[in-house]
This record gives C-alpha cells, structure tokens and sequence, in this order.
DNA sequence: TCCCGTCTCAGC
DNA sequence: CTGAGACGGGAT
C-alpha cells in the first residue's frame, strides 16, 4: 500500500533538471529540507527533500530513501535560494545545490572528545612520563587526550598505559562549540556624530524584514563599526548574520575588530579552511550555534536557518563575480537570500556599484552615506600627469613628476605606492632580429615574463616554459627584448633610481593569502618604505604612514570594449589613491594618463565622483546597459574556431523573436583561444523588466544541442567580454 | 580482431 | 557528477 505521502521529490547534488521522487521508508520522516542520501544509480548520493513529487514516475522505479541525517532540516529560504539562482543563472538546480552541501563530514555527528581524569589508583609501574601525565591531572579534572599530550610531553601510547594499568578513567565529553557565541554589548560601541547619524538611519528603516541598505563612505570611513552596531542588533534580535568579504580582505585585523567589538572571535568560512574546521562550522550554522559568521563568497550557501542579516563588504568588487559552478554575481545572491529569508541586506563601499548606486538613487535601498573620514582625515590631492607632456625617459616607467614625489615622501620617512595592474616582468617578450613574439601555444595572447622565477607564462591558462636564452624562431641569441611594463620590471627601475628605499612588491603571486596578509601587516608596521603592487593593494589595507600613490598606467582597463570599463577604472583608482592620506596628513595622488580629459579621469582629479556617477548613469541608461537594461552572452566554445562559430550562426538562426530583444554577434572573443578553445560570443541585450534568464533557457530548448567537444556557457550579466 | 580512449546518456 | 554502453581508430 503506498499513499500519495509516501513519495517525495528530493534535489540530489548532481547536475540534473530537476528533483527525483523517492519512496520514504516505513519508520522515516522527512519534511522538506531533509538532508538525505539516496541511491542514485550504483551509488549513494547526498540529496535535500525538496517537497511533494513534481512528477509521477513508475513506481517499479521507484527507489527508497537510504537514511535521513540526524539534522535540522534546510531553511525554506535557503531551498528557495537554491531554485532561484539556478533559474537566473541557468545551472541546474542540483549543481547549486552541491554548493549547499559543501561539507559531507559535517552530517555525521561530531565525535566525542576523548578524555581522562585520574581513578585515584595508583599505576602498577611509575616512569619519569608516566609521572608527568599524573602530575598534569593532579588538579582532579577532566583533560582531553589532546591536552594531556601538549601540557605533559608524553606520546599517546603513555596515555593508554596508565588508562590500562588502572590509574586513569576515559570518558567521552562532547566537543566544545566551534566558537563562542558573540555578545553584542560585550563593548560598548565608540561612534563618530557622523557614524551615530548613519546608524541612526539605518535602525529607523528597519522595518523588521527585508530591506537593503547602501551604506556609501570613504575609505577609512568608519563603515565597518556602523555595520557591526547593526550586527549587534541582529544578534539581539535573536537571529543570525553573514558579513560577506571578499577573501583577500579576510584579515587577521578585520578579525581582530570584530572580537575586540564583540568579545570572541567570528566564526570564518573561507577556502583555505581544513575540512574538518569546514565541517564544524557547517554544522554550527545549522544547528544554530554559530550566529555570527565572517567570511567569503561561498558562505552565501550556508545553511543558516535564522538569518537576520547580509552585510556585503567592499560591494563592488569584481571577485564577487566568479565562476565556480554556477556563474553568479554574491552581491545579486546575498540580495535574494536576504529577500526570501526576511533579512536585510547592507551594501558597504567607498565606490558603490553603479547598479547599487542608482537603487539607492532611485530609492529601491536605503543610502546611507559617511562623507568624512573618521578622525578627521582627508581625501588625496589627486593630480593627472599627462605622459604626452612630461613622459618618463626612454625604458623608464615613472614619469618625472611622479618620481620627484616618490624622492620627497621617502625623505620624510614616509611610505610611497608605485600601482600597475600588471603583473610579472614584462607583458611581451619580442625577437629584434626576426620580429617573433613569444605566445602561448593553447590562448592567443602574449606570454608573460616573470624575471624573478626564470619563466615565461601565460595570465590565462598558467602555461609555462623557461625564460629562452636564443630566439625560438630564429635562433639568434641576444636578440629577446621585454616590451612594456610589468610590476617586477618597475621594481626593478626603482631599485635603480631609489636605492636607498626598501622595496616590496605586492601581486596576487606572491605566495598564498596568508603569506599575502604576513606582507601586509609588515607594511603596515613600517618595514618597507616604498611598495609596488598590482591591483591587490588595493583591496581594504590601511598603511598609516602612506602618503603618496603614483598610478603608473591609469589608462589601463579603459582599453577593453565592455560595459563596465568606465566604472571599474574609477573604482580600481579611487581605492588606490585612497591609500594615500590619513588621520595626521593629507595625501598626495599622481595618475600617469595620455587622456586627462578623460571623465573618469577628470571625476578623480576634481575629487567629484558625483559627477562620475551621474556621467556614468546617464551613458548606461542611453545605452540600455544595466542597470537599465539586461545582457546575457552566451559564450561557444570548440577546439576549432570553424565548428564553434557555425554552431553560434546555427544558435543565433534558431533564436526566437522577443519584443525589445536584441541579440549581436556571432563574433570571436577579444581572446579568441582560451586554454586551446576556440571562443565565439552572442550578446543578447533586453530591457530590464524582460525575464531575459527565462528567454535564453527557451532559446536553447528549441536551439541544436552542442555535440562533440562543442560546449556552450551561458553568463547572465557578464561582468567583462573577454 | 581486439583493445582502449572518447563520447553520450541516464540516473527517480 | 559518475558509470555503463556505444562507437571508432589503430595496433596485433
Ligand atoms: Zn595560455
Ligand atoms: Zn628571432
């Protein structure tokens, strides 16, 4: 006998359409958010009861439910969330949901930590370890095996010894919680009238469900303690909150501040955690332990179950858009979970998004907005260097102007910036006998010479080959010149021309995150005096003794064709230059540009981002552009470009009319070949209240499938047209 | 003729 | 995502 009750549709983590229906066994009860595994084909795999059957199937295929994990059941929200994204971003709701389950150790439970105290007996045979282990637990107490063998020194075999001749008694003590809870008055907060105003705005419109809020300041500003006063209230409140960083900017300092403000450390969720932390934080989340988390893109997916609370950090940074499964944007994501769970969201950034910009604008989100700087520091006195006009000497990067500032904030003792967004030596390696240039043989662009590792390689697919004595062409020696800048070639001309200096280069391959972060905090201490870095020195660091950031190319990303050139240039170069200048002193800022009269350049000479911002929102809306309109590329790729462009060309033929739709291309990728793949771009372009995710899922259900080694990636609201 | 790498598809 | 079965090119 089967009841309709006994069949329910569970998401398994794997990529397909759609939930599959599964018997409940008799004894087992699931509701939706139940966190199951179900055979799958010849396996178990790990599945979330997703709700009633949505379709009927045989039921001689039917399969039973293997086991329900002993665990709270997923949010509604947080289903809800999963459903969504894969509609927006047409990834099948399954691969989603994989980026929920991202822990499988985290659904056993925890193993009890093992302890001893002494039994009072005495051991059979006393040795000198065998003493030190008595002596520890002298005090009566129950201590962890772990404990024991840090506090006395002994090996576990001693441990185990004693435990068998008598003299110790094993109990098992649950673990301890992953972290303490944090106590939203453990300090009371220190706030600026200005900051006290911004908070003040935000509890006001708090209306006690969903709302969005972009709190909008300078760097330096005092963001940070405004949102973790609304931290506090959501703690208060009973509920949970996420503050979202991007995961460079997930430093020991910002760690530091949230627990001198809130008496313990933040949970943290990030990439490079151990698998048993991850686990223990996961489930944390879930059973509602953890309340506080602080950590990057992918915490978006945990399963908290009483969110009260999004805080986005640095909104506006690109690496919030990545693909690591599904292809979405954290900024849009943390909107609609903050939306579907009846949380708030809160936007922090010294150079909003032009999206968020104009939600704020047009009063879809609160904004809020920190003009000064918290003890009273000043904005950078930015000027332009025109490198028509005063260009640095022949096989020189710094321009004169630029060089006399770097000389003068060195004699004060002061630290300078040098910022190129380009890493390694040089960015082409040219034969002057016979013209050949070194490119990588599966992308079409040009290697990249590292000088200091001895290595050509490519930024797009990390192919390497050593730095060639003799052309590979011609053969001739002596004939290979470097073309252009690159960080380590700019270090190396400061070397020359700032000796005395000491010099650090700051770049994403330095080493990892946490050798990033050791590099930082030495800067910040002083140990260096001059620093050369690419676009991570930008990223939400504060050095005290900064006063001046040379831009050596300004002019850099405003080359590329895509829509949001404009707003990241003006993004990238008021976050560096707000490097320069703090609480004692203002700063200086030098953009080398051959366009002064460039608006970006212009918004940052004049210090009047409203005007860019307006500039910019004016183009955007005359160009239908988001946020005033929707773009979707879909991105065809081949190992040969013929068979890529005709299946794009059979793509665009099968593509069905729309009212105020508009579709460009096929055309071949600014990078052709990426990774030995031939890429061909559609762009389609639609108004903004067009479902444009739903019109390009119906699209490629009438389109040919891709067959072969063709593969066809969809990218709703690209971020870049590379 | 057999074997293995590559592709294609189903899974409830 | 994974494994099973279907091709197809090349070695035996
Ligand atoms: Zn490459
Ligand atoms: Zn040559």
């Amino acid at each position: 006998m089967h009841s309709q009750s006994d069949i329910v549709a569970v998401m398994v983590g794997v990529a397909v359409e759609g939930p599959y229906s599964y018997r409940v066994p008799q004894g087992m009860s699931v509701t939706r958010g139940s966190i199951v595994a179900v055979p799958l084909g010849p396996r178990l795999t790990l599945g979330v009861v997703w709700g009633p059957p949505a379709d009927m199937i045989a039921h001689n295929r039917l399969k039973d439910i293997a086991r329900a994990y002993d665990l709270p059941a997923l949010s509604a929200e947080l289903c809800e969330l999963v459903d969504w994204v894969s509609r927006y971003t047409l990834a099948p709701p399954g691969l989603v949901l994989r980026s929920v389950l991202r822990s499988s150790e985290a659904l056993e439970p925890e193993r009890p930590v093992v302890a001893y105290r002494l039994s009072g007996h005495a051991p059979s045979r006393m040795t000198d370890a065998r003493a030190r282990v008595l002596e520890t637990l002298a005090d009566g107490m129950a201590w962890a095996k772990a404990a024991i063998i840090g506090a006395s020194g002994v090996s576990a075999s001693v441990i185990e010894g004693l435990e068998k001749s008598g003299a110790l008694e094993r109990l098992s003590l649950p673990a301890p919680p992953v972290v303490d809870p944090p106590d939203p008055d453990a300090t009371a907060p220190r706030l600026g009238a200005e900051q006290a105003a911004a908070l003040a705005a935000i509890r006001n419109a708090d209306a006690g469900g969903f709302g969005v809020v972009l709190l909008d300041g300078v760097t330096g500003g005092g963001k940070t303690e405004v949102f973790f006063e609304v931290v506090a209230d959501t703690l208060r409140a009973g509920r949970q909150a996420l503050i979202l960083l991007p995961e460079i900017a997930l430093t020991h300092t910002f760690l530091e501040r949230f627990t001198r403000r809130f008496g313990t450390r933040p949970a943290e969720w990030h990439s490079e955690m151990t698998p048993l932390q991850r686990a223990r934080m996961w489930r944390g989340v879930l059973e509602g332990t953890v309340r506080a988390v602080v950590g990057a893109r992918s915490s978006l997916f945990l399963p908290f179950r009483e969110l009260g609370l999004v805080v986005l950090d640095e909104e506006h940074d690109g690496a919030y858009k990545q693909s690591d499964g599904a292809n979405y944007h954290a900024r849009d994501m943390a909107i609609v979970r903050a939306r579907l769970a009846g949380a708030r969201a809160l936007l922090s950034s010294a150079t909003p998004s032009v999206e968020s910009r104009n939600n704020a604008d047009t009063g879809r989100y609160l904004h809020v907005r920190l003009e000064n700087r918290f003890a009273s520091a000043q904005l950078p006195d930015i000027t332009a260097i025109d490198m028509r006009e005063t260009p640095p000497e022949k096989g020189s990067w710094i321009a004169p102007p630029v060089a006399r500032e770097v000389f003068a904030a060195l004699d004060r003792g002061e630290q300078a910036l040098l910022f190129l967004n380009r890493r390694g030596y040089a960015p082409l390696t040219l034969c002057k006998a016979c013209g050949h240039q070194y490119q990588c043989p599966d992308c079409s662009a040009w290697m990249v010479e590292h000088r200091f590792r001895g290595v050509l390689m490519c930024h797009h697919c990390g192919h390497e080959q050593r730095r060639p004595e003799a052309c590979g062409a011609c053969g001739a020696s002596e004939s290979l010149v470097a073309v252009g800048p690159g960080i380590e070639r700019v270090a190396e001309e400061a070397a020359a021309r700032f000796p005395e200096a000491r010099t650090v280069i700051v770049s994403s391959d330095m080493g990892s995150n946490a050798q990033l972060r050791q590099r930082f905090s030495e800067i910040a201490k002083g140990e260096y005096d001059l620093i050369i870095g690419t676009q991570l020195v930008s990223k939400g660091h504060h050095f005290e003794k900064l006063t001046f950031v040379g831009v050596l190319d300004a002019d850099l990303g405003l080359a590329h064709g895509d829509p949001r050139a404009a707003e990241k240039t003006f993004q990238v170069l008021t976050q560096v230059t707000g490097r320069a200048g703090r609480a004692t002193r203002a700063g200086k800022a030098m953009l080398q540009t051959y366009h002064p009269n460039h608006p970006v350049m212009e918004a940052m000479v004049s210090g009047d981002r409203e005007a860019f911002y307006a500039h910019e929102i004016v183009a955007r809306e005359a160009g239908g552009l988001p946020p005033f309109g929707r773009l979707a590329a879909l991105i065809v790729s081949a190992t040969e470009q013929p068979v890529a462009m005709a299946h794009a060309k059979a793509l665009l033929a099968a593509a069905p009319l729309a009212d105020g739709l508009r579709l460009f291309g096929p055309a071949d990728a600014p990078i052709a070949m990426v990774r030995g793949r031939h890429r061909v771009r559609l762009l389609a372009q639609s108004p903004r209240n067009f479902d444009l995710s739903g019109y390009v899922r119906f699209w490629l259900g009438l389109a040919p499938r891709p067959s072969g080694n063709l593969r066809v990636q969809v990218d709703i609201d690209p971020m870049s047209f590379f």
